[in-house]
DNA sequence: TTTCTACTTTGTAATGATTACAATATAATT
DNA sequence: AATTATATTGTAATCATTACAAAGTAGAAA
C-alpha cells in the first residue's frame, strides 16, 4: 500500500530504527516521487538538500530500508535496480521507449500456477516491457 | 517451446547465420542442461572441451542467440543473468534455500490486467520466490 | 545540558558482471 | 585453394554495487 511519509516514521520508531536526516530524506524521496528512482535518481536529488550525502548512504538506507519491508526493489532493468515506496502486492509495466515505469493494479494470486502447490511463496514478481499506450499514439 | 538441437541449428540456417562451432557448442549446452544456467557456469562447462574458449564469447552468443529469439535471458538474480533455451512463454520459481530455478508452466495472459489495454507488450515476465517444496520437507 | 556509546554516515578502494576494442582466426562461398 | 565477411579471443575499460575503516551523530542517561 502507499504509505504516507508519517505512517513510514512510525513504523521506524515502532521498531526502534534511528531516524536519521538522511533516511527521512529518503523515504521522503520515495513517498513524492512514484516513479522507481535508480540510486543514482535519488542521490543527485538529495545531494542537493544534504550536501554533504555519500552514495555509500543511498545504498545502505535503501537496502535495510527494504530488509525492514518499508520499501521495495523492482528489478526490471538488467543493469540498475529501482525502489518503490509502495509495498503493496502490485505488477509494472516498462516502456522501452520513454522509459517509464507503469504500476499495475493487478491480483497477483490469480496468476499462481498449480505448480506450486508445497510451495513457500516470498515474492511475486510480474514485469511487462513493450511500448505504452502514450508513445504508441505518436 | 522446448527445440531440439537440430531444430535450433535449422532456425540458424534459414537466418544465414554461421554455424560456428561454439555457438553450436552453447547451443547445445542449452538444450542438455535445462537448468537455467549462468555465463559463467556454460563457460567452465564447455571450456573443457573447447580450451580456446573466451568468455566474451560465451557473452557474445548468448546474446546474439537472445536478440534472435533462440534463447531467452532469465533477470531472476540481482546480480547474473540466467539463460534458457526454452523460448515458449513459462514463469519460473526461485528456491532461495537450494538456488534452484524451477519452469512453472502457465497461462500467462490470465494475469495481464485491464490497466494495459492499448499498450503493446513485447515480455510477459512472472517470478516467484520462496522456498521449494523439496527444502521445506527436511 | 552534557556525556556516552552504539549505530550511522562518509570516502575510498575493491569486487564482479558485462562490454569495448583490436588483432587473429574461421565458415562459407568462389 | 583463395577470398572475405564475420566470429573468436584476450585484454582493458565500464559501471553498479559492496567492503571497510575513520569520523560523525541519534538517542538515552546522568
Ligand atoms: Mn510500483
Ligand atoms: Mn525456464
Ligand atoms: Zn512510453
Ligand atoms: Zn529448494
Amino acid at each position: 500500500m502507499k504509505k504516507s511519509l508519517d505512517e513510514l516514521i512510525k513504523e521506524l520508531k515502532e521498531k526502534n530504527i534511528r531516524l536519521t536526516h538522511q533516511r527521512l530524506k529518503v523515504l521522503e524521496y520515495l513517498v513524492n516521487n512514484r516513479t522507481h528512482p535508480t540510486v543514482d535518481q535519488i542521490y543527485k536529488a538529495l545531494k542537493k538538500e544534504v550536501p554533504s550525502l555519500s552514495k555509500t548512504t543511498i545504498y545502505n538506507t535503501l537496502n535495510y530500508l527494504s530488509e525492514l519491508k518499508l520499501i521495495k526493489v523492482v528489478a526490471i532493468e538488467d543493469n540498475e535496480a529501482r525502489f518503490d515506496g509502495d509495498t503493496g502486492d502490485h505488477g509494472h509495466f516498462k516502456c522501452n521507449s520513454c522509459g517509464k515505469i507503469y504500476d499495475l493494479d493487478m491480483d497477483m494470486d490469480k496468476c499462481i500456477p498449480e505448480n506450486l502447490n508445497g510451495f513457500r511463496i516470498d515474492e511475486k514478481i510480474v514485469h511487462f516491457k513493450g511500448i505504452c499506450k502514450r508513445c504508441l499514439s505518436r
